[in-house]
RNA sequence: GGCCUGGUAGUUCAGUUGGUUAGAAUGCCAGCCUGUCACGCUGGAGGUCGACGGUUCGAGCCCGUUCCAGGUCGCCA
């Protein structure tokens, strides 16, 4: 990175340029000035190098060293010295050499800067996302976004090599009734009309598809009008992919590659192939969620004939009014948490929908429990049974609706391995899960809805089942759960005409509202469309997970704040009245 | 939209029962200092206690409203 300017970069020199006259550029990240001798830490992408300046022997570039402060753009020029063996510097890969100052050339002052310029920085989030672009001289802010920029080279190179297209699709997209809720850009042209930005390209590559492309994939801006959480922001980043005449299985063989290659590639971790698999279904019932950690036990236990009489109107109650009772053994907790913990626990669950938490600890003699006195004995040894409890455990009770135990008891689980540090057997757990639902019913909209989306393929087997019984049909949908966090997920697509006007029918549509809503798909399904399907990665989780991090603004240059908000450019802000007008759009009084 | 947490010096924080001139560390500025690397020493500057309103003789502290940031539920095909 050679320029007029400099003859290397600061962490590039090492003791075999000892000798050697060079010019290096960069901001200064320390100054110590000691009367006679000046030490300046310079500072650029590659890392930091000391430059000194001695007053006996340049006492010009040591008067202008005495003025530098602290992120002062320099360019300075001398030789590279060895350091006397007492004032090696082991912290700093450099720190054996350090560059004997001639002559420096004041580039920029800058004023002192708002937050410390070093991974010790302890400043609020929102002040580092104010002053963003001091935030990214970090240096682990540019190796995020370095690997980040790794993963995407390494991604387009395997697409590339396996024969896949990088096709660019619009961002001003039609707006979709179906699910997440779209940012909207108004039409000047067209008065009254919007575009939308694409959730994601999902209708685009399928036509690409039919277009004959046969292997398509894209690293692209997606845009969901949501609210934030942790791991997600507005506008994020897909891997977007897809294929021509493949089923399932043809499809998670390339990808699985893909993933575990560029895992090796960046952690140098070895998962073995093929990816486990694991059934819907098999994965709500043993870990109560569609997306299982499944790096630790803790699983859900299915015990509903244990108290299928019971006298405990709870129970009772619950199973009455078709509810579930799961339990989950929480392995010697019975003694290590403390009864404020039990009632934390408890809790959390109401966070849930849970209406509660029943709990009983298992003891040399039998079991100790607020609800003990409701249950007989042979509830008690069945129960015992069933969660394979010995004495010291601690087993923890939710009956209510299933999709509420399910829901309390897999948050749960998630909570009690955070709380018990459970120590994991391998660093990263991947999983596909698949044979998703196709429909999910809507309570508020009161009618099926899809689950992945509308373009999915039904299993084979299922077809028939999608006119007497929708919420049992499958779907050759899957995604892959790496650590309990959804990475990626896709299907297989609806490839016929019949097929697709069926499950729109299914969805409550009308043959001319999904004409209207998706004709041009259905239009181009007409001429000779590929079986086909894909899959899409969330490349902001995939950073998250590679660099070990739990707040997805730190994989990302320019985040949002929670607000949809920009701290640095302050985004969103208003428009004149006058380009309102021009888009025919009123403003309207709180 | 709901719930929870926070907002005091450039930064990170402390601030007792409501009571004198709101503190500490670090950073910053000035001076001294020839081997530092968290340099050291001496001195100094730096505050609309998020904003507005209320209670009170008196508010950083109590009450109300509001803004901002974070977490979370809903939401996220």
């Amino acid at each position: 990175m050679n320029s007029l300017y400099r003859s290397h970069m600061c962490s590039e020199l090492n003791e075999s340029n000892i000798g050697e006259k060079v010019k290096l550029c960069g901001w200064v990240q320390k100054w110590r000035d000691l009367g006679g001798v000046i030490f300046i830490d310079l500072r650029d992408r590659s890392g930091i190098i000391q430059i000194v300046f001695d007053e006996s022997t340049d006492s010009d570039a040591c008067k202008i060293a005495s003025t530098l402060r602290n992120e002062y753009v320099i360019q300075v020029e001398g030789n590279v010295i060895r350091r006397s063996v007492e004032t090696v510097n082991d912290n700093i890969a450099t720190g054996i050499i350090e560059v004997k100052c001639e002559s420096v050339n004041l580039l920029d002052q800058a004023q002192n800067p708002p937050i410390y310029i070093d991974d010790a920085d302890t400043s609020k989030e929102s002040i580092r996302l104010k002053y963003r672009y001091l935030d990214l001289r970090k240096p682990s802010m540019q190796r995020n976004l370095i690997i980040r920029h790794k993963v995407a080279g390494f991604i387009r190179n395997y697409l590339d090599e396996n024969g896949f297209i990088d096709v660019e699709t619009p961002m001003l997209t039609k707006p979709t009734p179906e699910g997440a809720r779209d940012f909207l850009v108004p039409s000047r042209v067209q008065k009254g009309n919007f575009f939308a930005l694409p959730q994601s390209p999902q209708l685009y590559k399928q036509i690409l598809m039919v277009s004959g492309l046969d292997r398509y994939y894209q690293i692209v801006k997606c845009f969901r009008d949501e609210d934030l959480r942790q791991d997600r922001q507005p506008e994020f980043t897909q891997i977007d992919i897809e294929m021509s005449f493949v089923d399932q299985d043809d499809i998670i063989k390339i990808n699985e590659e893909m993933i575990t290659k560029l895992f090796k590639k960046i952690k140098n971790v070895d998962i073995p192939l093929p990816i486990p698999r694991m059934p819907y279904k098999e994965a709500m019932e043993r870990f109560g969620s569609d997306k299982p950690d499944i790096r630790f036990g803790l699983e859900l236990v299915d015990i509903k004939n244990v108290f299928k009489d019971s006298g405990f109107k709870v129970f009772a109650d619950s199973i009455a009014s078709g509810g579930d009772i799961r339990a989950i053994n929480a392995k010697g907790c019975g003694e290590s948490l403390s009864r404020r913990e039990i009632d934390a626990l408890v809790d959390y669950v109401k966070i849930y929908k849970a209406k509660g938490l029943a709990w009983l600890k298992v003891t040399d003699t039998g079991v100790k429990s607020p609800i003990d006195k409701f249950l007989n004995d042979e509830e008690v040894s069945g129960l015992l049974l069933a969660t394979n409890a010995e004495p010291g455990d601690l087993i923890l009770i939710v009956a209510d609706k299933p999709d509420i135990v399910f829901d309390a008891l897999g948050h749960l689980r998630l909570e009690l391995a955070n709380k018990l540090d459970i120590k994991y057997k391998n660093e990263y757990e991947f999983l596909w899960v698949t044979d998703f639902p196709l429909f999910e019913y809507s309570d508020e909209e009161k009618r099926y809805m899809a689950k992945h989306h509308p373009f999915t393929s039904p299993n084979d087997e299922d077809i028939e089942l999608m006119d007497t019984d929708p919420g049992s049909v499958r779907a050759k949908a899957y995604d892959l759960v790496v650590n309990g966090v959804e990475i990626g997920g896709g299907s297989i697509r609806i490839h016929n005409k019949e097929l697709q006007e069926k499950m729109f029918e299914a969805l409550g549509f009308t043959k001319e509202s999904a004409w209207e809503q998706f004709g041009f798909l259905l239009e181009a399904f007409k001429y000779g469309t590929p079986p086909h399907g894909g899959v899409a990665y969330g490349l902001d989780r995939i950073m998250m997970l590679l660099l070990d991090l739990d707040n997805i603004k730190e994989v990302i240059a320019f985040p949002k704040t929670q607000n949809h908000g920009c701290l640095m450019t302050n985004a969103p802000g208003p428009a004149e009245e006058s380009r309102l007008r021009e888009l025919g759009l009123e403003l309207q009084e709180e």
